[in-house]
DNA sequence: TATTGTTATACTCTATAACTATA
DNA sequence: TATAGTTATAGAGTATAACAATA
């Protein structure tokens, strides 16, 4: 996480000492650092990841775990060879998350219609009900984790990063 | 990385099909998740670091280790202890990095003029032309990152990152 | 022959506790 | 007492190879 520990920041209020600053003023020059794209989503993803994982605790849900549960809500019946492909995730480390989703009763496994090797997943009724109340805690947290920006800016923002990563 | 595999993205000239899909049209809904900020700061994250990756390869730099190299050329001097405020890493996690730019003959690690405890960070010739050539392939790097956006959106993008995350 | 789900495994990244030497 | 750098170590995340069952 490392949030609560950042006492950075160029503070305003810092006289402009002449030239030797021997004192443990941290006026650091991380200015090229936050010209680049590739620091600045980092460090913006794990700013919004940060504040995720501490809202989404109380459901015991990581994010990966809810983009999946998520992912099978609005999905029902996917498999797990497409949810990998939709959330970029390889197939051996999605069978963990699963099986953890099904031991705690969110997931169910049915038989694919048409093909044997796959397995559908499905919600169970307590599934469903988490997802809502989580889907609705994610939701909630938009405007806390931007709260800098306004909601159109915040809506520009995810639009310009999706042109980043589609295709 | 995870790059070179993803078929997914809604391929436009898929013809309306009725109903009922049952062959292995991907045609998943993610339209929720692309809703959110942190999952879309991620995936561009992760699609910016995978061409960071790739292009910084020749030069054996990892995103961290040209950031910690960078932070030093433009503060010389600069603390271990700096260096992990400026970019949130743990003390304990940036000892083998500092280990590892010393002993590829990088940077060079002086005594601190005021603090017996602490130690200056400086690059050596081989490191400050090295830390020249990484940061114009990582300048020429953004154009090719976010190739679908104008120079003015990148600029827009990058903005309101910072906005996210700062503070 | 190719694909789905899976196991085993290795490698990297991130985090905590505790030590030493200096302040 | 607090801080800088360090060690050791644990845990999470991410990667590859290989297998059985099915297509």
């Amino acid at each position: 996480m490392r949030s609560p520990s950042k006492p950075n920041a160029p503070k305003q209020g810092a006289a402009a000492t002449p030239a030797q600053v021997t004192t443990v003023e941290h006026t650091l020059d991380t200015s090229y650092l936050e010209s680049l794209l590739g620091y600045n989503a980092r460090r913006a993803a794990l700013s919004v990841i940060a504040l995720f994982l501490k809202r989404m605790a109380p459901f015991g849900l990581k994010p990966v775990e809810f983009s999946v549960l998520t992912l099978i809500a609005h999905n029902p019946g996917i498999t797990s060879r497409q949810t990998c492909s939709a959330l970029d995730i390889l197939p051996p480390n999605l069978v963990g998350i699963i099986k953890s989703l099904d031991q705690r009763g969110l997931i169910i496994r049915k038989a694919h219609p048409t093909d044997g090797r796959a397995q559908g997943l499905h919600l169970s009724a307590q599934g469903r009900r988490l997802q809502n109340e989580a889907q609705m805690t994610a939701t909630a947290l938009e405007g806390d984790a931007a709260h800098a920006l306004t909601p159109a800016e915040l809506d520009k923002l995810k639009a310009l990063l999706r042109k980043v990563y589609q295709n």
